[in-house]
DNA sequence: ATCTTAAACTTGTTTAGACAAGTTGTCAAC
DNA sequence: GTTGACAACTTGTCTAAACAAGTTTAAGAT
């Protein structure tokens, strides 16, 4: 048996997503989830305090716990999720064309210096790719993978998905990423396989993603087209 | 005596930024956080489990808690926070231009119906301000305030800082807010207020605040110069 | 020297209970 | 009718204990 707190949230945000809580409406209360789940008051407290994290529900103190309006799926989304999730999640037709693919070359530090990086150059394998959305290029992907942790990365998995090959193949354990946002002009590069006129901006998102031991080991910049790019965050407000 | 955790969180992230722990070593174990506090081990749980939420540390079963090469400041952070309490964590003259201030308006409802807001136009007060920055106008910010929550808002808390005003003298409870940022083309207004040129994109944040009661109460349209934009994020990979 | 095993650490999960504190409705006193 | 007190709900915080599971080290057998 295996985490019955993760259940317990899986089974309530089923429930949301289904309309069976309907927002504005509240969840049962913490002592009905321990008699519905057959749990202890603690291990429904953190599936009820996960279901808040991510901004599903409000918890108020002295009534209960209320259903909050929640965002449907945007592109991209906040969190880490690969593209393929994303693309499952919604009706595209997507394509995935990989233009670039080279190994043993050297990390461009200076690149992701602004997010905390401070690595000697390391040797890593560089794919580019461009995202192709209903038979528009719209994202243009370059990923850097640190050779020491995948010393040899099949082209096929570029074509496919990344993190299906580092979760699936490798049982690598992705556990954080740091990623940053700026509006930049487009360059050669992105005005010839986005398609843009001069003149135009792309956004660009910047990651770093981290295994569970703390290492860094895939670098990611992403240039959206500007017309196209959407991201969503929910935040709660820290207290003090 | 109020919140252990929160005391303990505060503690160790205090040590964290002075860096008395410093990234790559690890935290004091559990057991020993019990020792040191005087405070029993789920407590210290609760403060580690969101010093890893907020990206300060990663958690290694079987190893202990290792301090996360992390952030500096930067404008603007995810997360909510005002913008007087930015200004106040980096060195830069600010100043902040009210340019518009009108009561009893209709909200804009079609302005962040992305964001899920499905109400009748509602009596807001509606505030124009732009915010310079070491002499530079680099943001507009249109808020929109619901009548029913601040009946009578005084023009000066503009000046000064909305959020003091909203908890400081109100007494509101600021609990989450959902946020959107989207890259389009600059308007007449924008190319006025931020002085851009002809063809200038701008990145606008669009958010909804709502206060712990889950009621939504403020309504924001945030729009950067697009080379000043910068937004940093910190994600954990959901499991499953 | 090498391998295996076990002990002693670490974090992860769950329980049962206690008390504090906010919300709501009821009922009695006024 | 209005008010106030109380009971019965709700969530918030904290504790002590137990067991599972991953990591490291050291002792012991080979």
């Amino acid at each position: 048996m295996v985490n019955k707190a993760a259940l317990v949230y899986d089974d309530l945000l089923q429930k949301i997503d289904r309309d069976v809580y309907k927002p504005g409406t509240y969840l049962p209360s913490e002592n009905q989830l321990c008699q519905l789940y057959g749990i202890s008051r603690e291990t429904g407290r953190k599936a009820l305090a996960e279901l808040a994290e991510n901004g599903y529900i409000q918890k108020i103190r002295g009534k209960g716990s209320i259903v909050i309006e929640h965002r449907q799926y945007e592109f991209p989304v906040s969190g880490i999720v690969s593209y393929k999730e994303l693309a499952e999640k919604m009706n595209v037709t997507t394509e995935n064309v990989v233009y670039g693919f080279e190994e043993h070359v050297s990390l461009p530090v200076q690149m992701f210096t602004s997010l905390g990086v401070e690595m000697t150059a390391a040797p890593v394998t560089a794919i580019k790719r461009v995202r192709v959305i209903d038979g528009e290029p719209d994202i243009i992907d370059k990923d850097y993978i640190l050779t020491s942790i995948v010393p040899k990365l099949p082209k096929a998995a570029a074509a496919d998905s990344l993190y299906a090959y580092f979760e699936g193949e490798l049982g690598l354990d992705i556990a954080y990423a740091t990623k940053e946002i700026t509006m930049e002009p487009a360059n050669d590069e992105d005005r010839e396989q986005l398609q843009l006129d001069a003149g135009a901006y792309v956004a660009v998102v910047r990651s770093v993603t981290s295994l569970a031991d703390a290492t860094p080991f895939q670098f990611t910049e992403s240039r959206h087209r500007a017309d196209k790019f959407r991201f969503r965050d929910f935040a709660r407000r820290t207290k003090k």
